[in-house]
DNA sequence: CTAACAATGTTAAATAAATAACAAAAAACT
DNA sequence: AGTTTTTTGTTATTTATTTAACATTGTTAG
């Protein structure tokens, strides 16, 4: 398989999602078009992107709901799973961890980590509370490969440097402090503010235009 | 001024906030490839963001820190501010009012909703949290124009007609359902398991390249 | 005073992504 | 049996975005 698209790997998650729903609905099969409809695409994109991975479906019935799941994790998550820890036990840190615990996936939150003496030893969905100092340790023991960042942002880069010390492999970063890691490494940032800004200079435009 | 590129409005906000650290370090001048750095971007994206918006910077000066945080938010922000409410006081909820409460900005969290009678009457950083019930009178009352969703999955659908309903213009969905909304409110969905996946993915792919 | 430099601003080219067009084939209808 | 319909799969086209090339112009150094 050749290159896929940055889009289309972000598609492949969604659609999996969106499957994962069908599958428990126990639905067997899914046109292109239900599945564009749930996430506000095309058809034809949802077909492509499938191309794209080598999927083909069955004329008249569509997708196999169950095959394509297994497609997607096969290209998506790596056989064995990846572990991974947050960094932050604070209000977003638990938001996240809350949230993830119910999902069946291939990324396995082991470990989080604060320099909170409260939040050391404890548990959260049980996900284990280390100390930040115990991090190059833990990450080591643990094979944690991806950390997801939610310090406050004055320490964002420390603890970047600290992760990447420990031989981390990927880092989303959630604080609102862009970050700087090597090329082996991939990160990925968020923030709300950007979101929330772009919807603000759209609902904007839409106003202007309607006048 | 004609259209700008979605990609531009993101990398706008983002160009501000990193500005708007260096105003209070007393910065009075940046140059192109400083602000591509911090945003690890090329100083080329960032001239050519800057033509489109049609700021002009001085030579061998740089721009003007202030200048340029001020007309980026003639652009993003509207004269009078826009009013925000957040719909879920949960984790996410509670991290995002949080969050935002510190920043100063045109956008204002002025309401929050949920249904748990223990929340509701509370106030958070300021923000009084109201009974969903009273939604559609505070909404209009208030004037609020964005609404942002961190209700549970299953109420996503119904939380969005009611905020359409109460003349929304529009909506951040952090919940993972995809939810549907008539085409004069523009939507902005978001989930954490997507860029998650999404890392791992090229985590994978930089493991595979180097073996 | 002039040449080299270091920055911006603009146009052109290349790359990436989305959309459209259409071919193929199984199923359903007549 | 043949025709229409429906849905997939692929190639071609268009659009969006990024990157490169280069022209411009104050500033500094010789
Ligand atoms: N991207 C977004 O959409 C978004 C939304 C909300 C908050 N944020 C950002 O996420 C970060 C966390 O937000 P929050 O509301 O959870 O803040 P918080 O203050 O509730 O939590 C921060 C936690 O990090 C811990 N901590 C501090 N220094 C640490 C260190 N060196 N190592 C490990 N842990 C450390 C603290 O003890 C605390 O538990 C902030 O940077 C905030 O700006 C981002
Ligand atoms: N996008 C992301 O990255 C991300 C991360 C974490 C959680 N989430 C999602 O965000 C949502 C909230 O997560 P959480 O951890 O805060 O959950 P939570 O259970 O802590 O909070 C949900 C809140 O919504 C309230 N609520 C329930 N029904 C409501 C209704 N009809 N109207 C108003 N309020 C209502 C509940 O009382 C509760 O306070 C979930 O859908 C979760 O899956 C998304």
């Amino acid at each position: 398989m050749k290159h896929l698209p940055h889009k289309t790997i972000e598609r492949l998650s969604q659609y999996r999602r969106a499957l994962l729903i069908c599958l428990d609905k126990g639905q067997t099969h899914i046109y292109s078009h239900e599945i564009a409809r749930i996430q506000h695409i095309t058809a034809v994109q949802v077909r492509r992107d499938l191309m794209l991975i080598g999927y083909t479906g069955t004329l008249r019935k569509g997708y196999n709901v169950k095959e394509l799941i297994d497609l997607i994790g096969e290209i998506i998550d790596s056989q064995e799973g990846i572990n991974v820890a947050i960094i932050g036990m604070g209000n977003l840190g638990r938001a996240l961890i809350n949230y993830f615990s119910g999902k069946r996936s291939h990324l396995k939150i082991v470990a989080s980590f604060d320099i909170n003496p409260d939040k050391i030893g404890n548990s959260m969905s049980g996900v284990p509370c280390y100390s930040s100092e115990e991090m190059d340790k833990v990450i080591k023991e643990k094979d944690i490969r991806i950390g997801i960042m939610t310090v406050p942002a004055e320490f964002a880069s420390q603890t970047t440097d600290a992760l990447v010390k420990a031989g981390i492999k990927g880092i989303l970063n959630y604080t609102p402090k862009p970050v700087t890691v090597p090329k082996e490494v991939y990160l990925e940032e968020y923030d709300m503010i950007t979101s929330l800004e772009k919807v603000a200079f759209y609902v904007k435009l839409n106003e202007k235009e309607e006048a």
